[in-house]
DNA sequence: CCGGGAGGCGCG
DNA sequence: AAAGCGCGCCTCCCGG
């Protein structure tokens, strides 16, 4: 059973049935937002998936009337895979002309706009989908005939189980991003606030540099023998090291730790704090902590692979050095909980390497590499398994290969057939079905040049350099794309369980008309952060143990959702903890 | 003045 | 110029 919901600009919502097929059963009403939400409350007990255009745009709303729902099809997430997956290159879908639902998803509001708070803020609700303007110019209403073209390319596919998880992964992983963007990561102001002052310094204006950064620029230039050297500039910085005596190719920190010389370590101090108050300072702060919540935008299926991105505020690259800021409520805690080498247990399900999987059983993968004796270190393990990943041709990583390819041979040669492919121009596939872009038309064109008759040798090293870089790329994705479904997996079971766990404080009703509530996730656990291998759920101190027990359920879950009965093992470290900075 | 590329660094 | 993938976002700097 679905329900196909669309929006206007009006304030009213299109609400039609649809049978198991997909076909309109005649049920079609328009309805206020008040009695949308009525409808959300009544019928989402049953076995109903909502169809919709963009969760990102139609959710909050419900979020903001105090309701959820349990399942969902956002046709744009869903268009995009099935548009340029290989299972489906077949259907009228694929091969149609490129219509509104290529777009690429519009920019939401500005989250801390001139004192709005999020709860007050329109998360464009109105025209979502662009329908529903009850005068001229309105938009065709599509969305019924894009979505019957969606179960049409799914029946027809050659393997509809795979893409029908990955489109429910992908859909409940947007029903996900749009709670933890709502819920907000508890994040503690006045301690971030004492965090930088004891690093930099007491705040001052912006523009001007706290007294730490003041006070290393002075040593960098009097080590420099450079009264005017600015340490922001690379340019200059280059310059002024050289003539130094320092003979670096560029002012990388990385470079520079090599060197001895006395301006390296308050070069580097200052390269470490600059950027801690230039991207996680007090403007961050200001800008995006509200009421000691931070709120970031997730953009699930916003990487090519899978993985998300988010837009503004970096929350996928938050510097352990801020962590001791996300502190939980009182009288809560943190369950936070991470995939213990998720990508070579990923390629050891992925390629069925029973050798593999079986050195990862109930102990550290890497470790279980060394004490099957391929390698000597659990350092040489990790790096030779990300070579293989990635795609290392040189240096350590490249010589311990070899040695990992006898070892492993069915896992190695998965990566080499996905490099080969991508080499060739080809396309490959996830576990679940999302296949990789197409190189674009100057890589085809530099392939084709290389085989002319013209062709120089420059042209023919350039067109396989391109291709190596190709390959990597399509080598990787397997891997990285699937872990990415598995963690859409994992966490849509983790999600099914916190509802479970607090099934009974059933809702009354719609939030009071004025304020801001966060509803039920004032009171019941519930996941503030995901971050491509970890997530963080922040629960009532009293249910941290059970939460802790569906978190580590739902990752044998997510295993055998992805690869059946296959033994391979995805352990989790999970913690509860007060504050981040004590996960790990 | 603005936009975009480069350099650089944070995360997995 | 990081060996080897995927991102976002900061400042600087240059060209239009």
């Amino acid at each position: 059973m679905y329900i196909l919901v669309t929006g206007s600009t009006s304030g009213r919502f299109r609400v039609q049935e649809l049978d198991s097929a997909g076909a309109a059963t005649g049920l079609d009403r328009r309805l206020t937002t008040p009695e949308f939400l009525a409808l959300v409350r009544e019928r989402d007990h049953d076995v109903v998936r909502w169809v919709w255009a963009d969760t990102a745009r139609i959710y909050p709303v419900v979020l903001r009337g105090n309701a959820r729902v349990a399942r969902c099809h956002d046709l744009r997430l869903c268009h995009v895979i099935l548009r340029n997956s290989a299972l489906t290159g077949g259907s009228v879908l694929a091969n149609a002309p490129a219509s509104r639902w290529d777009a690429p998803t519009a920019a939401a509001a500005e989250p801390a706009a001139a004192g709005a708070t999020l709860f007050e803020m329109d998360l464009g609700a109105a025209e979502y989908d662009g329908v529903g303007h009850d005068g001229a110019g309105a938009l065709p209403d599509d969305a019924l005939a894009e979505f019957q073209a969606q179960l049409m390319a799914i029946r027809t596919c050659s393997d509809p189980g795979r893409l029908r998880l990955l489109l429910a992964a992908e859909s409940v992983g947007a029903l996900i991003a749009a709670e933890m963007q709502f819920a907000g990561l508890p994040w503690r102001s006045a301690i971030h606030d004492s965090l930088l002052t004891a690093e930099l310094g007491p705040r001052v204006a912006a523009g001007s540099r706290p007294a730490r950064l003041e006070e290393l620029a002075a040593r960098i230039r009097a080590d420099l023998g450079d009264p005017s050297v600015n340490p922001d500039s690379p340019p200059e910085l280059l310059k002024a090291l050289n003539r130094a005596g320092l003979g670096v190719a560029s002012t990388r920190a990385w470079e520079l730790e090599k060197l001895d010389h006395p301006v390296i370590e308050p070069l580097l101090r200052y390269k470490k704090l600059s950027r801690l108050l230039a991207a996680n300072g007090w403007y961050w702060m200001e800008s995006w902590i509200i009421n000691d919540r931070f709120h970031p935008e997730y953009l699930p299926g916003g990487v090519v692979t899978g993985r998300w991105a988010t837009r503004g505020g970096g929350a996928l690259q938050l510097p352990k050095q801020i962590r001791g800021a996300v502190v939980a409520d009182p009288g809560w805690s943190f369950v936070v909980a991470d995939a213990a080498q998720l990508e070579p247990r990923i390629l050891a399900a992925l390629s069925a390497d029973t050798a593999m999987a079986a050195a990862g059983r109930g102990t550290d993968l890497y470790a279980g590499i060394v004490a099957s004796g391929v390698v000597e270190t659990r350092a040489h393990a990790k790096v030779a398994m990300l070579g293989a990943m990635y795609g290392a041709t040189s240096g350590e990583s490249g010589r311990l290969l070899p040695r990992l390819a006898r070892a492993y041979p069915r896992a190695l040669a998965l990566t080499e057939t996905a490099a080969r492919a991508g080499e060739r121009g080809d396309v490959v596939s996830t576990r679940l079905g999302r296949s990789s872009p197409r190189p674009g038309s100057g890589w085809q064109d530099d392939q084709a040049r290389a085989s002319e008759a013209g062709a120089t040798t420059a042209d023919e090293r350039r067109a396989r350099s391109q291709a190596r870089d190709w390959g990597r790329f399509t080598r990787n994705f397997i891997v990285q794309g699937s872990a990415a479904e598995w963690a859409l997996c994992w966490m849509a079971e983790i999600r099914k369980g916190l509802t479970a766990l607090s099934a009974p404080a059933e809702d009354t009703g719609a939030a009071v008309q004025g304020r801001t509530t966060r509803g039920e996730f004032e009171v019941a656990p519930h996941l503030v952060f995901f971050l491509h291998d970890e997530v963080i759920v922040h629960t009532p101190a009293a249910l941290a143990d059970d939460v802790a027990r569906i978190v580590t359920e739902a990752a044998g879950a997510a295993g055998r959702l992805l690869f059946g009965d296959f033994p391979v093992d995805f352990p989790l470290t999970c913690v509860v903890v007060d504050s981040y900075a004590d996960a790990k």
